[in-house]
DNA sequence: CTCTGTTTTCAATATTTTTTAAATATTTTC
DNA sequence: GAAAATATTTAAAAAATATTGAAAACAGAG
């Protein structure tokens, strides 16, 4: 198996995985494809190399730049934009966790403090069902402040937290 | 507000957030819709209180139990199958992680296990990228090695691990 | 076994998302 | 400032996904 096809198998593979991560599979073949190449690439390079139109390579950019996966760099003599992948894991990882925090958690968490906020109208008519109804949200409430706890300390922890090895104290 | 205009609006932002965790809006009604309702739903209830034809409740029904996120329930006299909502958040999530680390973890480690074990046929050729490719694929393996060991004992600690408080220890 | 209510399946349809190609805008060089 | 190169936006086409509705399969009661 040779260098090129152990890539092209790679960037196969990553696209099969992305859209379970959320991202689109054009957006993972790019990902990948800048992660496996030896030097920086430029936009109508990944264009040619996966044969993709240019609008959409540009676009993908932008959100792989969005998400801090990828950076754009530029080179000496060189006109156009170059782009290289954020080879340090732990760091797209972060940048990951932090962007979804931001997306899924954070909304949430303002939807169910706006519901325990304003009060149940009609809660002396049907006691039984406001009293479920309300812990419930107040159970899911504790949950995601526990899990949004534990991400920003996750998202500041060191890298080396994972590389080097890690211990959950339970209590 | 009422509670029944409260359960709508809870719903709605459910449905809302799925979509950014991988179920779609659909699913993500039902389970709320479980997750609020006072006591077990058939699924012609669930047909008739959001509105979507039976198949599709049938089948995200399917869905959700596979997810471990709803249950179904018999009900003394009752011919057809009710359901209810798993309440306790922490056996939910860790049912979604359960399931998501079998979808995207383990088939990464087996890509990257195969890239691994396969000689580099044109090494001698090409050092320099055969290197770099190298690198990388044995960082990236490294990386979701300890991501899998962390969501193993992340499966399997308490749920008291999350609700009462944890400790993560850096070294 | 047969009837009836229920669940499941699946091809057709609708919706949403992604991709393209072309137009538009921006930047750099002279 | 004009020309050339690069980058971005957009409207339409294509592809992928979700939903429907109707038919088929199933299960329990008589």
């Amino acid at each position: 198996m040779t260098v090129e096809e152990k890539k092209k198998e790679f960037i196969e593979a990553w696209g099969v995985l992305g859209p379970k991560w959320g991202i689109s599979k054009t957006m993972a073949h790019m990902h990948a494809l800048l992660l496996v190449a030896s030097e920086p690439l430029c936009a109508s390079k990944i264009k040619e190399l996966l044969n993709i139109s240019i609008g959409n390579v540009n676009q993908n950019l932008k959100c792989l730049i969005q998400w801090g996966l990828i950076n754009g760099v530029s080179i000496e003599g060189e006109r156009k934009e170059f782009f290289i992948a954020e080879k340090d894991m732990w760091k797209a990882f972060t940048n990951i966790v932090k962007k979804r925090k931001e997306n899924e958690l954070v909304p949430l968490l303002e939807i169910l403090g706006k519901l325990q906020n304003i009060p149940t109208s009609d809660s002396a008519n049907h006691p039984e069902e406001s009293k479920n109804f309300d812990a419930t949200i107040s159970e899911l409430t504790v949950f995601a402040k526990k899990a949004d706890g534990m991400l920003d300390k996750f998202i500041s922890a060191e890298n080396s937290w994972l590389l080097k090895g890690y211990r959950m104290m339970i209590r």
